[in-house]
Formats: structure tokens, sequence, C-alpha cells
RNA sequence: GGGCCCGUAGCUCAGCAUGGAAGAGCACCCGGCUUUUAACCGGGGGGUCGCGGGUUCGAAUCCCGCCGGGCCCGCCA
């Protein structure tokens, strides 16, 4: 299908090479897809696409990313005139591998029981399981992602998978062949690839399949496995694998879901390239399914690169996230590409925004940009962004100099006062009118991420600024001038005096305080701005330039 | 032991699938505009495309080898 798309072109050397189409990778996907279910002679009617939401553990960025990505596809498959749904299925069958940082250590007697099946720490959800899946659904919700839910506990109660559960039973030994091949296995030849739960002590991963009964749809097990640490309880018995009395381990468990479900695509990281290769060939040649088209991405890492884990401390959740920053720039980060290692940190939320209004600009310019390529990239990126809903026009105000500004406030003054004061500025600004930005959502939030970003990392960091000495003079000579009671207004002529009385060009002179005072050539009109700070402390962050030698007199 | 990603301008990165005159943004420099409100405008400098081979009329792009940075997996998912 994807083929037809490209119109022909009459042959010639004006022509060469311009069949290449310029593409976003979300709509190349799409094709993709379709152009394989139609090859594979599927039908058509919802295409699925899925992502796998965990449940082991508190949610991170990346948790995100996986679910964000598969709902782009889903989009895209949509604008492409299919239906399609995004399946987020809960690996709350799994059994608790290990006590994560944050939840008591009493935990670790849980190990090897299904989360489903272990008590909420905090006691506000049914199981640890939906405690911690439930927090994940609020960060896809946060992020305006649609999706249909499916918890794996449920699958396996309802008999969705029943048919592939026996299937893989079955031909249980043409499974563990396919996972020797693709991985290998240090379990025993023939070993069965099914974890029953143990009717005694509720764990799954201590008990080890003795035999299948097909035409019972039961397993005999033994609870006699050791799974870190902890060993089996020794039992003895039989569970029904038609109810979900235990569940596929994840050699298999995929390919499952993607047979009962009719998947067609579901993205998946590095981590678990392995476990995809092994369910890729078990759909195939087991279950007769062809598995899903899929991409690879990578892990993040933190902004110095380190990989981001609990132990290192540098773990970002999507809640963390909302306080710095707004979820469509994390949808353009996640959309902009899926291949090669990811960097992100919290410190940079600023950065992340700026590129955002700076797209959302360009946007709406896009006849200003030359190459075709990119400007199908940034069409399809800020579109996909906005979720399909329309890219709003450009906002007349920047997130850094709303950061500016709130850094200089007084901290102590409550949220709705800076939300006051900052609009005030910020309209002088601008020019825009103040109650608007009152009653604008964008710069409430603006105020919101900036009030946090200075509590959590500080003002930003201001690098040194050199300075004329004749120019230096006249802001020493302004600085000392001020005084208290004076308006904005007289702070705002007393600069021009200055800076006329001192024979310094008035633009150099505005120039430098800035620079000093917000680390960028321009800023909120200096009178309201030195007023609304207050005039005392204005001259303690001055001071305080001075001192840090942040200030250089340049002859 | 197995596998993956990255290396292109000072910085952040596109481009590589399908080979056809090295790109963007930021930063920098020059010029313009303005009693700072620019969310600017015009121009400019700057790259042995990590290194070495190979294929080719032609390689950032394909193949092989190496170097540097980083990640994942080893039965849990």
């Amino acid at each position: 299908m994807g083929k037809f798309l490209i119109a022909p072109r009459p042959v010639g050397p004006i022509y060469m090479g311009s069949e290449r189409r310029p593409h976003f990778w979300l709509d190349k996907i799409a094709r993709d897809i379709i152009e394989r279910e139609e090859r594979l002679g599927r039908k058509i009617d919802v295409l699925r696409v899925e992502s796998g939401i965990g449940a082991s553990g508190f949610p991170h960025i990346g948790s995100v990313g996986d679910s964000l990505r598969a709902y782009g596809v889903k989009l895209a498959l949509e604008e492409l005139g299919y239906k399609s749904e995004l399946i987020a299925y809960s690996d709350d069958r799994d059994g608790l591998r290990k006590v994560p940082a944050g939840v008591p250590e009493e935990y670790s007697k849980y190990l090897g029981m299904p989360v489903s099946e272990i008590p909420d720490p905090w006691g506000c959800h049914s199981s640890y399981g939906e405690h911690m899946s439930s927090m994940l659904i609020d960060a896809l919700e946060k992020l305006g992602i649609e999706f249909t839910f499916i918890s794996g506990t449920e699958a396996y109660k309802s008999g969705l998978l029943d048919e592939q559960v026996s299937k893989l039973l079955k031909n249980n030994s043409k499974v563990d062949r396919i996972i020797r091949e693709e991985v290998g296995s240090s379990k025993p030849e023939g070993w069965i690839h099914y974890w029953p739960r143990c009717e005694r002590c509720g764990r799954i991963y201590t008990t080890r399949v003795l035999k299948v009964i097909p035409e019972e749809g039961k397993v005999i097990y033994a609870c006699d496995q050791e799974f870190k640490g902890i060993k089996g309880c020794g039992y003895v018995g039989e569970a029904s694998y038609l109810r979900g009395d235990g569940k596929l381990s994840w050699k298999g468990e995929f390919a499952a879901r993607w047979a009962a479900l009719g998947i067609v695509f579901e993205p998946h990281g590095k981590d678990i390239t392995d476990s995809f290769r092994v369910n890729e060939r078990i759909a195939r040649e087991v279950l007769g399914y062809e598995p899903p088209l899929t991409v690879m991405y990578e892990m993040f890492l933190d902004s110095t690169k380190r990989k981001i884990s609990k132990s290192a401390g540098n773990v970002i959740t999507p809640q963390m996230w909302m306080e710095f920053s707004p979820p469509e720039a994390l949808r353009m980060l996640m959309f902009k590409r899926y291949h090669g290692t990811r960097s992100i940190s919290l410190q940079s939320s600023p950065l992340y925004i700026n590129e955002l209004e700076n797209n959302v600009r360009k946007y709406h310019n896009l006849e200003r940009i030359r190459s075709e390529r990119d400007r199908i990239t940034l069409k399809r990126l800020m579109e996909f962004t906005y979720l399909m809903e329309g890219v709003p026009e450009p906002w007349p105000y920047r997130y850094s100099a709303v950061l500016n500004v709130v850094s200089m406030l007084p901290r102590d003054i409550g949220f709705e006062e800076l939300l006051r004061v900052a609009a005030d500025l910020i309209s002088k600004y601008y020019g825009v009118d103040p109650d608007s930005l009152l009653s604008d959502d964008i710069f409430r939030r603006y105020v919101y991420y900036a009030k946090n970003y200075v509590e959590n990392f500080g003002s930003r960091e201001l690098g040194t600024v050199e300075i004329n000495g004749k120019v230096l003079e006249a802001v020493n000579s302004f600085i000392d001038s001020l005084s208290e009671d004076m308006s904005d207004e007289d702070i705002q002529n007393l600069a021009f005096e200055t800076a006329r009385g001192k024979g310094v060009p008035v633009r150099e002179f505005f120039r430098a305080l800035y620079m000093i005072l917000l680390g960028q050539p321009q800023g909120p009109k200096l009178g309201p701005l030195i007023s609304r700070v207050g005039v005392n402390r204005f001259k303690d962050l001055y001071r305080k330039s001075l001192e840090e030698g942040r200030v250089v007199r340049k002859e």
C-alpha cells in the first residue's frame, strides 16, 4: 500500500532520486503496518497496538515512552483512515522479583508472589500491583493518551488467553526447543515454561510443572524451586491453567497476548529484545500468529549519560516531570525519535520548553523551512505532539522570561501573589494585557513550573559578564541613586538620565544591567522590574553578583 | 559469553533505509532597526562526516576491520 502513496513521476534528470519522499517515523510505521497486514491477508477492521504497563515497581519516565509511542502509531493509523485501539496491558500477574526502594523491607516476604495478590503498602488500592499500575495510568491520562486497559490477572481469569495457553502447553517441547535455540536455557531439557501458583504459599516463581494434563486443562506441580533465596514450600498439587491458576513465563506470554488480541504493533525497550525474539518465533511457529511489527527503543539516561536507576537516585517519574514542564513537552521529546540513547533531566526542563515554543512558532511559519524533509518532520512532530487536535497559535511570551522573573522575586509570597507580580512584569515586557495572562492556563502553569524549578535547582546558572569600565561606572551610579520610595517611572527615567549623564549609549547601559541580572541582553521593562523585585533586594542581588566575581570590568 | 546504540560545525543534533555538490538550530562576527519591550531583519566565518581499508564512475550513506563513549541481556520480565 505504501508504494501507491507515491505518485509516479516522469523519468528524467530533473526527477533523479525525487521519488524518495521524506516521512515522519510514525507515519512510516503506520504505512508499514497496513502494507504488512494486507500482505498477510488479515482483516483490518480494528488495528490493535499494545503497550505493557509495569506493575512491579514505581513507574519512571521511560515507562510512559512505550505507551506514548504506541499511541503515536495508533494516531498515525487513524489518520490513514483505519480504526485503531491501544491496549494497555498491565503485567500485574507477574511475581514480585525484588522489593523496590520506597517499599517496606518486610515486603521481601512476598517475593515470588503475583503483585496483584500482594497488599498495597499504602492501603489505597486493592493490591500492590494495582497501586503501581494506577500511578502509570494516572500519568498516561495526564498525557492525554486514550487506551483500553487490560489487567493481566483478569485476562487469565476470564479465559482470554486460554486457547493460547493450551496450545503452548501442548507444544511445550517445541517451545522449549525454540528457547534453547534463541537464548539457551539452564533449565533441564523438556522444561515446561509455565508458572503455576502454589496453592499453599501463593508463590509462582518457586513452582515447577511436573506434568500437563491437557484433557483436564490442568498441570501437576511441585513447589520445590528456589527463587531469590526463597525456597519453595514443598507442596505438590494441581492447578488449572484454564482458570489461570498461574501464568505463562515470559517465553510465550507476549506471543499469547499478541495472538489472543490480534496485536499488530508493539514497541519494546532494548532490555527485552531477547524476549521479543523468542516470542516472535513462538507466535509464528507454535501459535500460527505472525507477530506484530515492532521498534526497539533505547533506555533513558540522565543528563550525565548515566543509567537512570533507583540506586543512583536519579529517577524521574512522570509525576515529577509534570511539576517542571508540560505534558506536551514530554510528548514532543518522545515523538522526536525512537532510536539512540536519550538523556533526560528535570534540570533541563527550560530547554525542553524553549524547544517546544520554537517548534510551535516554526509550525506556523512552515514555508520558511527550506528543506522539505525538515519541514515535514517538524510539521508531523508538532501535530503528533498535540495529538492531532491542532497545534495552538504561539503564545506571546517565553518561559525563559517567566523563569527569570520568578527567580528574582522573593519566594515567600505565596503562589497567587507570585502569579500576579509575574503577570504584571511579563505583560510589560511583551506588551500584553496582564489580565489576559492571569486567565491564561499556559501562563499559570509556567509560573508554577518556574516556582518549582527555582525551589529545586536554584536560579539558573548565570555566566560571567564582561562590562566596559565606563558602562560599569554608570551602572554603579544608577544603583547608588536608587531609593525605596521611587516609582516605576522614576526608576525608568533615572536609568535613562544616568546613561546619558555618563555619556554611555543607552542600549549598552540596559544591556549591561540585563546581563548582570538575568544573564540575557533584554528583559522586562526595567523600572517595574526593579520596583517589583524591591529596590533593596535588587541592590543585594547586584552586590552579590559583584562579590561572586560574575561581573568583570573590561577596558 | 552474546547483542545494541552513538561518534557529522564551538554546542545540540538532522541526513544514512534506496550512494549522486556536507545541512539546521543555538552560539559567534559584521550590518540594519529601536529612549531596552526583538516573539527581529540582512549577511558572514567555521566541518579530513571517529580512524583505516574495500566495493563503485561516485561513499557521511553500503561491506570489513579498528578506536573512543555508553547501554542491554545471561533465564526474571
